[in-house]
RNA sequence: GGCCCCUUCGUCUAGUGGCCCAGGACGGCAGCUUCUCAAGCUGUAGACACGGGUUCGAUUCCCGUAGGGGCUACCA
């Protein structure tokens, strides 16, 4: 029974790397039918948090990975490695030394001399010089365990069949593997992952831009895309597939196919996909996530009418790459005023010509019975062909009179939602602004 | 500095001696579509770090060089 574990120490939020060797663990476990263990390696005292915890912790549901055992704290489990520590001391394989931390002696293991050999499945077999290894700090002078020691026990205790982490622990796996070797057990097989860089191609870190998952959570990513996103770090399913559900994941991963150069981060990629995750969920599914985010904008309250949000939504399904950009593009349809954009202004509306449409605009739009996209098209285009110019001439001053902005979804779609009198009051505000720009100067 | 790891298009990668004058994806560029943007479709540019071997034949195997990265804590 193959058993792995996810065990970050709560001094941080869950960072976009951690999150990625936790996903190859999930997924191995998953694929391999087997258990998945999470571990809290919290005996840093000075840095670690229970809100750093709890932050992981939603993080990982987020994302949908869950464990089949555990939490266990490595902060309830002192006497358990007190004892082992002990245990090489007596058998003369470990010594004592006065510590700077606390009371308590230190407790350290000698190294062994010689060659140790990690047979690694992803790299291979590596070799180590154990005679330039420095002796290794089991226990601390405050009484808890050093890393490389806390992590071989509980590997050991909890039965972990396979290591699963990244490249930049396979420098402490020949001081683990003296520890294994010391307590005469067997160590577990090691999968060492390459890391996820920056465009420097240096670790990814803080200085790169957002690090953690709740930072991508924030910026309006869908878990699912994300997960997908980053299973692509490092390793390859067969084929040419990239945009995959989970469940096909969980069944083409294997360990043979993760390769050992380092990933850079490519948040251009991750917002593509995103993109094709958005365009691939249904609109009702869609609303949830976007309904908080209105609300934050202050465009909507709770009695916000239902019907039309999901119409507008529909407008920008299948152009939005981000929930955030999503309910950006949704919220102007629920404020009355408009924010111009001074470029758009300038270069549509305050333009010979522009006046005299927008009136025209404004006088055939109040006669107008329906408002519906069908009818609206065929009041434009009519207007066009009548003063003989294109209908694109119109179109575009409209938009900007009426969105603000140069881009948008379809006009006659996009005014029909804003609806007749507001559509009409903008038109006015459009108008006042092109006048204002017009008569401050020559175009 | 020492030890270790890595090296295919800008980026993620496929490729395990001939199927590769190297395939896919993102991004770029061009075009189509069109009321703008996005999406979509079509096309296009773009890589085996370098030098030696081994072999009938190397992107694939070996050695070296260069470059990049990681570790070098009584942090994890």
């Amino acid at each position: 029974m193959v058993k792995v574990r996810f065990a970050p120490s709560p001094t941080g939020f869950l960072h976009i790397g951690s999150a990625r060797t936790a996903l190859f663990n999930w997924l191995f476990a998953r694929h391999e039918k087997g258990v998945f263990v999470f571990r809290v390696e919290d005996t840093d005292k000075e840095r670690s948090k229970d809100e750093f915890l709890q932050e992981i912790i939603s993080s990982l549901e987020w994302l949908g990975m869950s464990w089949d055992e555990g939490p266990y704290y490595q902060t309830k489990r002192i006497d358990v490695y007190r004892d082992y520590a002990k245990k090489l001391f007596r058998e003369g394989k470990a010594y004592e030394a006065e510590g700077t931390l606390g009371g308590e002696k230190a407790i350290i293991l000698a190294m062994p001399k010689g060659t140790i050999t990690l047979d690694d499945l992803v790299h291979g077999p590596v070799s180590f010089d154990m005679n330039l290894q420095k002796d290794l700090v089991l226990m601390k002078s405050d009484g808890f365990p050093a890393y490389n020691f806390a992590c071989v026990i509980d590997d050991f205790d909890m039965k972990v069949t396979h290591v699963i982490r990244g490249d930049d622990h396979i420098s402490n796996t020949p001081k683990q593997l003296a520890v294994y070797q010391a307590l005469a057990i067997d160590p577990p097989k090691f999968a060492h992952i390459p890391l996820i860089l920056g465009t420097d191609r240096s670790r990814m870190s803080k200085r790169h831009g957002a690090t953690s998952i709740s930072d991508y959570r924030q910026m309006g990513f869908l878990p699912d895309a994300l997960v997908n996103y980053i299973s692509l770090l490092g390793w390859a399913p067969t084929g040419d597939r990239e945009v995959m559900p989970i469940d096909e994941i969980i069944r083409e991963f294997s360990l043979e196919r993760v390769g050992k150069t380092g990933a850079v981060f490519d948040i251009n990629k991750l917002i593509w996909m995103n993109g094709e995750y958005i365009r691939a969920r249904k609109i009702e599914d869609l609303i949830p996530l976007v309904v908080p985010r209105i609300k934050e904008s202050g465009a909507i309250r709770d009695d916000y009418d239902k019907g039309r949000l999901t119409e507008v939504v529909r407008l920008f399904h299948p152009r939005a790459k981000t929930i955030t950009e999503l309910a950006d593009s949704v919220a102007p349809f629920f404020t009355d005023g408009v924010t111009y954009d001074e470029a758009a202004v300038a270069s549509v509306l305050a333009k010979e010509g522009v006046k005299a449409k927008l009136e025209v605009v404004i006088a055939k739009f109040s006669s107008l019975k329906t408002f519906d996209p069908q009818t609206l098209e065929t009041c434009i285009r009519d207007l066009a062909s009548e003063s003989g110019t294109k209908a694109a001439d119109f179109i575009h001053p409209i938009r900007v009179a009426v969105t603000g902005c140069k881009v948008g979804a379809s006009l006659f779609e996009t005014i029909a939602l804003i609806g007749k009198e507001k559509t009409i009051m903008r038109l006015k505000a459009g108008l006042a602004k092109a006048l204002s720009k017009y008569d401050s100067g020559p175009i």
